[in-house]
RNA sequence: GCCCCGGUGGUGGAACUGGUAGACACGCAGGACUUAAAAUCCUGCGGCCCGAAAGGGCCGUGCGGGUUCAACUCCCGCCUGGGGCACCA
């Protein structure tokens, strides 16, 4: 058994084959199996990186055999930051460094024998792609959202309408936006009408607060910022006001919720978006706004009002103070002259706190009274108003009431600001703590007095809405996607701005716009993107283009549709290839990914939906993701004198009250925990000259710990070497054998024999000692077809539910069960071979071959488990006394029960444990067990 | 704090809708083959106890209860590891 020969003979066949070589056939059903993009990151591939891939191929495989038209592409998410940090320290290009990464990448799958239709392979950094992710945003750019008909439509017929009607009866999901009339409309100006369609445009410009990351020079998207560092890097990140291109994703917010529902997902992704989502229902509520004097405010002869939302109505007669964010609108108006430098100094206050300061100072309460009040509409009582930090400007209307008896936040502020704090749940007492549970009979709530707590929202709810003091309302914590970066390696986003500095999309025919070359890939001096460094860089020579560009998930969000049709010149892809491969069956990733680009894909996908460019709303119907390879580190100990002490020794009398330090070394120089010393003094000049101590045998040995496989602690374990060594066919097996797919699991290279023996004794099977194939045609025992039609039935479900671990188990227990039995006939080794040639191309492939086949074992057909073979004759029924097992019958299985019963009763050892008492019940399970009770 | 997912031998893990706990594999121990090694094969391996042995008993799936003839599996209450969300009104 030549692993090299094996491998290279089973690459010529599919090479000369092409049978990976897929194209839309009406005759078949189809399969799109897809792995998430990788991002061709230059440090190769650890043992971890290929797992997903592997399930997939077996996947696709599995399906291939089936007689499915698979789907199974491969491509490159290959804009990013890397590379481009990268270039600013060498000044190389980030297209030559992405390439070079590309071919390690593509050397390192392919020598793992993925099944992959190279064919169709994308990158995202390609014109021919980005062409059309420049071309989706121009979608977006000419959408807005109808709530009406809930979904995206052309902003020409928005225009149109404000034409006829100006902005009355029009349902948008937009920024807020003064009513206007037609004639009105007519009468702005070309700026104006512009900030106005902007305001309802699905890809808009605003300036918001965005998450700056100053060492990248960027901002980022939340999902990017973990507690306040950049996800990638570990930055500090600030809150900064900028001007950026959005996608307003927040109309798709209730859309992208219940989507969830129908889909294949694992419950903590759907989790994870549903809490992203953020969904919360509650009640807007205007509070009319007095001085301390009791007079009215008035803004420009209208009275000011302050909204505030609020999940608990209920609760509105516990309010005892109203609380806005620094940022709030009404800040400056609200604010009485008496409190002016008061409130100027709190606001420079919270502007010099960090975003993490805020967050890592979360439980210290500030604010500052304004000298205004808020009018209970209910009792006219006169509630002061606060500006205060912990309320976010972003959420709900950015004000609030505060109910101190009933949230925890608010029973901070009002202890720090000597504000009442009452109840209004019977029976509880909130002098100490809030009650903040939804659950209890209100009191002291006037008309609400006596309602369950789900009962008193929605009055509340109604009875607000019945007087008009505000309405009923949904809130989501899912904010709009900032799309603009400050970087160079992304697409460029194809806007660009006349003299009047109105933006306007480049028209889809000049399309792409293509990133031009710079000499630095720095911001400019002015603090410019690197894009403005190209000053030739315009739109028809005179225009400046927009300087920012999209952020790493833009390709991401729609790179499954350009696999269906991946060299169309004239669509992103053809409407028949839409149709007929779309969308992705099973999709197989790391749920990293939960809040980032699998939201994006979904909002990306919903928005064509409604465009009538995609036939289906949601991109994957299901979703697996691969639990992470952690890395088995070796630590030993080395004391403060620099001894270094093996770790029996450690714990013995000689040692254990000394001080020591656990030092990682590599993995490599470990055999189970046994250390090779030589090799170890070889590695670190410090350790050349070193004291042993080792273990009274003369072995020295080490700790092991499971922690994150990483470069710096040592155990980063690569698969190269292993396909050298075992082959690829014994690498995926092993890595599938590990154990469920879904889970995490430790890497131990040591268990790869028993994969490595496995593949041996299948060798035999089919293999005499000196290389000559020995199988018959004789007909199978009944024992043989039993193993072979029990091996089918296992492994096709199995491989269905991707449970892919037992899979392996099963045909392992096949091919010991028939090497005991010395099976060599074909009519069961070729099946299992097909079997198997999903775990096992290669070696499948060879002995396929071997056996007489010219086609390839890719083009063979799944066999059909008989259920003849599936079913026993006789059972071995354990036989419990009380729930005890106490032994076994053989019994056939057509017994009736009455009989069963008989028998088992006659049968000597059940005599014995019943000591001559009669049996109360007799519990028969035909076909599984049998249990008497005394 | 809230939500989701886990916890089974020395190790990775198996166990269908509640029905023989520990499949398969690693590892370890003993043995066969061999001049030797590799390779291969055989036997044993959850714990405690009785027995010379054959065999038998008790305990055992994070902990404590419960439902059931029967619980790794279902219910209640905890402990613990991982992940998500979080001054989100």
């Amino acid at each position: 058994m030549n692993i090299q020969q094996i491998e290279e003979f089973a690459r010529q066949i599919w090479d000369q084959q092409q049978v990976y070589r897929v194209d839309i056939d009406p005759d078949k059903p189809k399969c799109y199996v897809l792995d998430m993009f990788p991002y061709p990151s230059g440090a190769g591939l650890h043992v971890g990186h290929p797992l997903g891939y592997i399930a997939s191929d077996i996947y696709a495989r599995f399906k291939r055999l089936q007689g499915y038209n698979v789907l199974h592409p491969m491509g490159y998410d290959s804009f990013g930051l890397p590379a481009e940090q990268y270039a600013i320290q060498t000044g190389q290009h980030p297209a030559i460094t992405t390439e070079n990464n590309i071919a390690t990448f593509r050397r390192q799958l392919d020598q793992l024998g993925f099944s992959y239709d190279w064919s169709r392979e994308i990158r995202t950094s390609d014109p021919d792609f980005y062409r059309w992710t420049q071309w989706f945003f121009l979608l977006m750019f000419e959408s807005w959202y109808n709530r009406n008909t809930q979904r995206a439509e052309p902003i020409a017929e928005l225009i149109r309408h404000f034409e006829q009607e100006g902005n009355y009866n029009v349902n948008a999901w937009c920024d807020a936006v003064m009513p206007f009339t037609a004639e009105q409309w007519r009468s702005f100006s070309k700026k104006q009408k512009s900030d106005i369609l902007l305001r309802y445009r699905l890809a808009y410009l605003d300036e918001t607060w965005v998450n700056w990351c100053p060492a990248l020079g960027t901002v980022l998207a939340n999902d990017e910022v973990k507690d306040g560092r950049s996800e990638r890097g570990g930055f500090p990140v600030e809150r900064r006001r900028m001007k950026q291109w959005m996608l307003r994703m927040t109309a798709y917010a209730d859309r992208l919720l219940e989507g969830l529902e129908a889909l294949q997902w694992p419950e903590s992704i759907k989790e994870a978006q549903r809490n992203w989502i953020g969904r919360s229902y509650g009640c807007s509520v205007f509070f009319e706004l007095v001085t301390q004097q009791g007079q009215p405010l008035v803004h420009e002869g209208i009275p000011l009002k302050l909204e505030v939302f609020t999940t608990r109505p209920d609760t509105i007669f516990g309010a005892t103070f109203l609380a806005v964010a620094p940022e709030h609108e009404l800040v400056a108006q609200l604010t009485d002259d008496q409190y002016k430098s008061a409130v100027q100094d709190y606001l420079a206050q919270v502007a010099s706190r960090s975003e993490r300061d805020r967050i890592a100072d979360a439980l210290h309460v500030s604010g500052q009274f304004l000298g205004s009040f808020g009018k209970h509409p209910f009792t006219g009582q006169l509630l002061p108003v606060y500006v205060a930090d912990y309320i976010l400007a972003t959420y709900g209307t950015g004000a609030i009431m505060g109910v101190p008896g009933h949230d925890e936040r608010d029973h901070r502020f009002a202890s720090v600001f000597s504000l009442p704090i009452v109840s209004i749940i019977e029976g509880q007492n909130v002098a100490e703590d809030a009650y903040s549970l939804k659950e209890g009979v209100l009191t002291n709530s006037d008309f609400l007095n006596g309602l369950s707590v789900p009962e008193a929202i929605q009055a509340a709810i109604s009875e607000i809405e019945r007087r008009n003091l505000g309405q009923g309302r949904v809130h989501y914590r899912l904010r709009d996607a900032v799309f603009g970066r400050q970087r160079y390696w992304g697409e460029p986003i194809p806007i660009y701005y006349d003299e009047e500095g109105i933006p306007h999309g480049v028209p889809k025919e000049a399309l792409p716009v293509r990133l031009p070359e710079v000499d630095l890939y720095l911001p400019t001096s002015e603090g410019e993107p690197p894009l403005a460094r190209a000053q030739q860089w315009k739109y028809e020579g005179k225009y400046e283009y927009e300087k920012t560009t999209m952020p790493g998930w833009a390709g991401s969000s729609w790179y499954f549709l350009r696999f269906m049709d991946p060299h169309n010149n004239e669509a992103f892809a053809a409407p028949e290839a839409l149709r007929y491969w779309g969308p992705v069956d099973l999709y197989v990733g790391g749920d990293e990914h939960a809040t980032g680009h699998l939201i994006y894909f979904r909002f990306w996908t919903h928005f064509l939906y409604d465009l009538g460019l995609v036939p289906f709303q949601e991109p994957a119907l299901r979703l697996v993701n691969q639990g992470k390879i952690q890395g088995l580190s070796c630590l030993i100990y080395r004391l403060d004198d620099g001894r270094l002490v093996s770790a029996g020794q450690r714990n013995s009398d000689a040692y254990k009250d000394l001080h020591a330090t656990l030092l990682h070394i590599p993995v490599a120089l470990c055999e189970g925990d046994c250390v090779d010393i030589e090799q170890l003094r070889q590695w670190r000049s410090d350790f050349a000259e070193a004291e042993f101590i080792p273990e009274a045998d003369g072995s020295f040995r080490c700790v092991h710990q499971v922690e994150k496989m990483s470069k710096s602690k040592h155990n980063v374990v690569n698969p190269d070497d292993l396909v050298r060594k075992y082959g690829a066919d014994c690498f995926r097996l092993y890595e599938m054998f590990l154990g469920p797919l879904e889970q995490d699991k430790p890497w131990d290279t040591k268990g790869i024999d028993g994969c490595y023996r496995f593949l041996r004794r299948l060798w035999r099977l089919f293999m005499q000692e000196n290389g000559q194939l020995h199988i018959t045609d004789e007909e199978p025992v009944e024992a043989e077809w039993r193993i072979l039609h029990r091996l089918i039935h296992k492994v096709t479900r199995d491989i269905e539910q991707l449970s892919l671990n037992t899979a392996v188990s099963a045909f392992m227990i096949a091919v010991n069960e028939l090497t005991d039995l010395g099976c060599r006939k074909r009519a069961v080794l070729e099946p299992l071979l097909i079997c198997l040639s999903p775990f096992a191309p290669f070696t499948c492939e060879y002995l396929w071959h071997a056996l007489g086949h010219r086609s390839s074992v890719v083009m063979a057909s799944w066999p059909q488990s008989d259920q003849r073979y599936l079913q026993q004759l006789t059972f071995d029924y354990p036989v419990a006394i009380n729930g005890r097992t106490r032994l076994k019958l053989t019994l056939p299985l057509d017994l009736p029960e009455e009989r069963i019963e008989q028998e088992v009763l006659a049968t000597e050892g059940v005599r014995r444990y019943l000591e001559g008492r009669k049996p109360k019940k007799v519990i028969i399970v035909k076909g599984r067990m049998i249990n008497v009770v005394v």
